[in-house]
DNA sequence: GATAAATATGATAAAAATGTGAAAAGCTCA
DNA sequence: TGAGCTTTTCACATTTTTATCATATTTATC
């Protein structure tokens, strides 16, 4: 599952967006549908959804309803968004084919953690550890890099060379500091070698090359802010 | 045994109810009975059920007259849900051909682990453990690995790597994580044993084969997504 | 602007890792 | 024991990555 693309249904505009960014920062792909009749349009006409995140309160057709409907089809992973505490709807919910529930209001963590352990249990990729800024998402476990959701090649000096300055975001990395991080201690070459990796990965990234930027004088430095 | 089918015998329904859940959850088809009577009624007339949770105490007729019956017809594994630590009812069950005992109060867990044991233990085609990625199916009880349907034959060393790979999908294995998933830890030959087991996986995967992806300078990744 | 210092770039050489086929070593079962 | 199989090792071909270097470009400073 390169990355895993979730669809949002909910009737309220602005929680779709907020979930939205939550998730899209965290790598997924993610789609939206107003009310469930328009999901299933989705759902159906789109490649491969990996999973739905459904409020239970919408026109035309509810969450419940909808759950079934899909459960006709497919065991694509479902998670319910409920009222509070709302103990009898989670019950009948677990009958329908509901896999989890995020009780309103919830923080994004819970929403992100609920995900990810499910896509996980779901037999997928998830379980990851991912770095992400201004758009690039480095994910450790698959050893994969993504830039505005696009996979890209990096070898493996490049890659924890990325890795490096990604964990080290805003902090000014002296070439020295560069070649301790990432190069073995037994390693006596020329420091100018990063200049060149540098460059291979700037490119690599395409328009996120400039998230690494040249500090003159001293080193590297990787800034997604501005 | 796509979805194991379970019938819950117990007059309270919130006892029913609650065990339900449970297995609902944990991806089983669960049917219900309020008594003896009843659950022999939907016993012989519903499609093959793949076991039974009794009560023992019950109207009509008990869980003891009920396994009676059951074990005139069939060996379908059965469960008997008993007052705490009534040991003279567990002999008598065991001679009646009952399975496995869960003294009330249980924990879910409890429930869940000795439905799933059960169901193993019941062989053939119970408990069924598969894993599925892009067209490969790889069926660990029955040992055998399915390509877009047709049989694969694969020693017991590509079968395991294999397995390994595919419950870590999408992860980025180093040959030293391989070695020690893989092989006993008392080995201590060449990694490079892996990339000739890779060889040959690939080859008898066919165009599947390149699920399995190197990656340079640090192993190999299953990946069916893309 | 001119100059010196630092960095960017592209090409190329060197090194490292993987793919492959075959042979050797182990096992298993008559 | 020995045929038939699996597993491991090995040597060599191939591919990919990494390091180096010469040159071009940029930057800071005067």
């Amino acid at each position: 599952m390169e990355q895993p693309r979730i669809l949002i249904v909910d009737d309220e505009s602005r929680m779709r967006k907020l979930v939205k960014d939550f998730l899209v920062r965290k790598g997924y792909e993610v789609l939206e549908a107003g009310d469930g009749v328009e999901a299933l349009d989705i759902f159906y006409a789109e490649k491969q959804i990996d999973m739905l995140i459904l409020d239970v309160m919408m026109p035309r057709m509810d969450g419940w309803e909808l759950c079934k409907e899909i459960r006709k089809t497919s065991r694509v992973p479902i998670i319910m968004l409920t009222a509070r505490g709302d103990e009898r709807d989670e019950l009948l919910g677990f009958q329908l084919g509901v896999d989890e529930y995020i009780s309103k209001p919830f923080s994004p963590k819970i929403l992100v953690a609920r995900v990810e352990a499910i896509l996980r249990r779901a037999g997928g990729a998830a379980g990851e550890e991912k770095i992400e800024a201004g758009g690039v998402v480095l994910d450790k476990t698959a050893h994969t890099v993504a830039v505005d959701g696009k996979a890209v090649d990096l070898s493996y000096k490049e890659f924890e060379l990325l890795e490096f300055f990604m964990e080290n975001q805003g902090i000014a990395l002296s070439r020295e500091k560069i070649l301790n991080g990432v190069w073995n201690y037994d390693y006596f070459g020329d420091a100018r070698t990063i200049d060149t990796h540098v460059k291979k990965l700037r490119s690599k990234l395409g328009d996120k090359g400039d998230l690494i930027h040249t500090i003159w004088g001293l080193g590297y430095k990787f800034e997604a802010g501005e």
